[in-house]
DNA sequence: GCTATTGTTGCATACGTATGCAAACTAAGC
DNA sequence: GCTTAGTTTGCATACGTATGCAACAATAGC
């Protein structure tokens, strides 16, 4: 409110200038990789900046290249592992091109209006949507404004966005065959969040899948993607006269809320009264208290896939939207009860690969 | 490298001056808040700006105002549920505030020079920096600069940062009292990384506690924070011919792994044949597979805490470093056998408060 | 109606950097 | 030495906004 007392003034590039005896445009160009300037000069700026601590001011520099090396980066549901893994590696390798992330978490889903404000007053060089529902009519503005978009494990159609899945139909089917192949004759299925892209593919495969055996029916709950609902939806699926013996839960965060219900709600043994399969290969499914059969998410290449779609797009200009589709496999462990065949060992890893058709 | 398209340039203020007929002044002054500009004309400019798709540009504001309303956020150990939840919630409060996160993370911990680079060229109002060394002539170089740094679950005595813990020392004793009232007569600590204040601070209270009881004999292995190590330093411990009764594991992300691997390979039933103490009281100790007795650090507080800090220094520039020490409780569930007296229960949650004297 | 006061507006400038352009310098070839 | 081509340098300007200052309009008080 009130005034408060100034900041320290930071060192210019004039200041560096006079302190060397040379242009401010010299020390400018001391610090633009490729400009014209000779090693002595340069030599005698890089003295003089040392000296006096100077270091180029981005802001400034961003308002005159129109680039502010600073990429958005808007994820929810933190909560769940897989978010923060992908966040790592999106530093890593957005460190590595010299961009920063910008990130805006920690609000409620429908908040998103003013989040969007905020990356469009910042001059964001990019965005990378992560698991949140920005409504498509701000992801044509973006378009329209010549800030590409990739949508990180989502993905629509209409819209004018990028994005990076992985290939959730073929891993529901894939999870349908290994459950069938294991033996199991009744089906739960406990989603995600419901209008989700992942969530409707992981279902779209799994149902084909148990339709191509011969089943139709699947007992649906809503887990909405994070641990208390999912915890109801195992309460009143376990609650079944008819429980299911295999239920694929949308992902492994919810699979661990699963089977802590099923184990200490319930008393189930797994995988031997009931089978769990998760999706994502998350920290916890690899815990041996867990052991989650789980389809993986290949986390370092979506990030590299959606770093190389921003820094394409930056470069170009043309924001013609890629989407780039990962393959996942079926990490078989413990959760789930194994069938006779299909079942491959890699590193002390065991996959699961059905010979039959694709 | 090379050149590439031109970016679409963005509506500026001078157009939107333009298209309403007014000066750009005025259209500056309809979007600062407090600023002196007749209803009149700030609705004119305003329709202007709509239609346009006009935005402020933050960038170009920050140049003038020195002001970035960005704080750096420098966090790793992301697989560590405490700092997405951290994360998370500074994210909010700093929303709340109007200010942003630029976040640092996914680096190796010695290339954090680059890294307070980058953050130094932004020109950032404040800097958070959780659980990451940032050498301390570095920090002073911030001071020096005016720029405010708070260190989050980590403190240093000697350099000029603001800090926010909680009482970890006292944490530490309360878990030696638990323990010793628990009826054990053989302890071990798993430690953090080595030299963290965190883990100094922890096993200095749970030290004292076991010596006033007459205890001085902690076997003590490394787990520096992470789980492969905290795995390793379990195996050791427990093979030894005088296994501990109860091990102290100075955060829960390793706590979750050491029972691991007492039942997984060791078969040791817990708390039957060993007790397990943790610290954090993060998300999985919660589950029902672990249950880890744990101490609070009381997230929202701290946080509160650190951005409270960040907001006084920033507007009243004055930047004399301040600590804050938040206080943690023992939340008390079944990885550690329980003692007879001092449990008390509230809102369906026990904690353990002994009634003899601090 | 006239003055005093308050509120509103536009002008001009500043923030710190990058870059086109022309001037100055350097090196090379004869 | 002179010319030419290439390299280096400084000048001047632009980026998009905020703000002190002076001019101006509106309102109130008499």
């Amino acid at each position: 409110m009130d005034g408060g007392v100034v900041k320290k003034p930071s060192v210019t590039s004039s200041q560096v200038a006079e302190h060397a005896g040379v242009s401010q445009s010299a020390v400018s160009r001391t610090f633009t990789p490729g400009a014209s300037i000779s090693p002595k000069t340069r030599a005698k700026v890089l003295a003089s900046a040392k000296q006096l601590g100077y270091r180029p001011n981005a802001i400034a520099r961003s308002l005159i290249t129109s680039r502010s090396r600073i990429i958005a980066v808007v994820m929810a549901y933190l909560e769940n592992l897989f978010y923060p893994d992908v966040l790592e590696e999106l530093g890593r390798r957005l460190a590595a091109e010299n961009y920063h992330v910008l990130l805006f978490t920690g609000f409620k889903d429908r908040d998103s209006d003013p989040v969007f404000d905020q990356i469009m007053q910042y001059r964001v060089d990019g965005i990378i949507l992560a698991s949140t529902s920005l409504s498509s009519e701000l992801s044509d503005e973006c378009t329209v404004a010549g800030i590409p978009v990739v949508m990180f494990n989502r993905t629509t159609e209409r819209d004018a966005a990028s994005s990076v899945t992985s290939r959730n139909r073929d891993g529901g089917k894939l999870i349908a065959d290994f459950l069938v192949a294991g033996g199991h004759n009744s089906f739960g299925y406990i989603s995600g969040i419901e209008n989700s892209s992942t969530n409707r593919d992981r279902f779209a495969g799994f149902h084909d899948g148990l339709g191509a055996a011969g089943f139709d029916k699947i007992e649906i709950r809503a887990g909405n993607y994070n641990r208390a609902d999912a915890e109801a939806a195992a309460r009143e699926m376990l609650a079944l006269k008819a429980r299911p013996q295999a239920i694929f839960v949308a992902n492994d965060h919810m699979a661990v809320a699963v089977m802590d219900v099923a184990r200490y709600e319930f008393g189930l043994a797994i995988p031997g009264e009931l089978s769990i399969v998760g999706y994502d290969d998350v920290g916890p499914a690899r815990w041996p208290s867990y052991g989650i059969t789980s389809v993986t998410q290949p986390i370092a290449p979506m990030v590299e896939a959606a770093v190389d779609i921003l820094m394409d797009q930056i470069a170009s200009g043309e924001i013609e939207p890629q989407h780039k589709v990962l393959t996942g496999e079926l990490i078989v462990r413990t959760s789930a009860r194994l069938p006779r065949t299909g079942i491959v060992e890699r590193d002390g890893v065991k996959y699961y690969t059905p010979g039959n058709g694709r």
